[in-house]
DNA sequence: CGTTACCTGAAA
DNA sequence: TTTCAGGTAACG
């Protein structure tokens, strides 16, 4: 459920909250046990017990919580996971699946209803990632960066966006609004986009995230930050999750449909199917723009 | 490439 | 009762 913004604003709470707290104790629920990937909690706990976060990192949608160690704490939240410190002696949250107790008594929850998500110890972050492409919001994500990503490629570009392995950290809300913003339409084939198509689509991606960053990130379902508040980007989208609504630009019904099996949400009208420009062979010769008149010779 | 599985609850 | 869900890995 949670994008990159959704993690980045989790990641920008929760480095403060943590950083220079040790760890007493490390647990997982009864039934949750998969969460840690076929590793044991004790063999956890036994080599988390004394360390203390250091700070937080995010790359894509993976937060790494960084110890004294150097060891890291790699998390994904998935679908429906997500982090929350409280005093011991709050009220536990219904699915919860691990705790971390801390010194001062405050516990790092990991809640997750569906139990998708991960938990991993490792020596670098980079030993719990998969393949991952650029971020996004980095320096190095440029309009010829996101060109590399989709060069090529026949699937359809909301599919190229979500795909981790080309750029990282984007989900369905901000694939869906990036290309809203860019006009275009998420069915066209991604290697098929012209350069002010990119250009424009690049812009939007960054314009998107960052106003989801902005905004605490958008809290649709399940998702909710560190204290257990809520994003406002919900309130800002253009297309996700208003079909049958009117554009916001252009009155058109906005339309659901389903792309690289994900619901996907747009503007007919606004983000139209652009005419394929003919590549197949023909017996005529193409026409030109002053067919009948004088031609220049080439 | 699209489809299915992983889980569980909320909404239709 | 059925469908759907901010994600990904494993299918065919």
């Amino acid at each position: 459920m949670p994008e990159l913004p959704e993690v980045e604003t989790v990641r920008r709470q929760l480095e403060p909250l943590v950083a220079g707290r040790t760890i007493l104790g490390f647990r997982v629920m009864p039934g949750a046990e998969r969460l840690l990937r076929g590793r044991s909690a004790s063999e956890i706990a036994a080599q988390l017990s004394g360390c203390a976060f250091t700070s937080v990192d995010r790359r894509g949608k993976y937060l790494g919580l960084n110890l004294d160690n150097g060891q890291v704490v790699v998390v994904h939240l998935r679908m429906t996971g997500s982090l929350r410190l409280r005093p011991a002696g709050h009220e536990a949250e219904t699915f919860t699946r691990a705790v971390f107790d801390l010194d001062g008594g405050d516990q790092l929850r990991f809640v997750d209803v569906r139990k998708f998500g991960t938990i991993d110890l490792v020596e670098l972050m980079q030993e719990a990632l998969p393949e991952l492409g650029p971020e996004p919001l980095s320096d190095d994500f440029t309009p010829d960066a996101l060109w590399q990503a989709l060069r090529g490629r026949t699937q359809p570009v909301k599919a190229a966006l979500l795909d981790q392995r080309n750029i990282a950290g984007i989900g369905n809300i901000y694939a869906d609004e990036a290309l809203f913003l860019s006009r275009i339409n998420p069915e066209a084939p991604a290697g098929s986009l012209r350069p002010a198509e990119r250009r424009a689509l690049h812009a939007a991606i960054q314009r998107t995230l960052r106003d989801g960053v902005a905004h605490g990130g958008a809290s649709f379902r399940d998702y909710t930050d560190v204290d257990g508040a809520e994003g406002e980007q919900q309130y800002f989208v253009r297309v996700f999750r208003r079909t049958d609504e009117p554009c916001d630009d252009c009155d058109a019904t906005i339309r659901r449909i389903v792309v690289g099996g994900r619901a996907t949400h747009f503007c007919p009208r606004c983000q139209p199917v652009r005419q394929r420009t003919r590549q197949v062979k023909s017996t005529r010769p193409p026409r030109t723009h002053n067919a009948g008149g004088t031609l220049k010779p080439r």
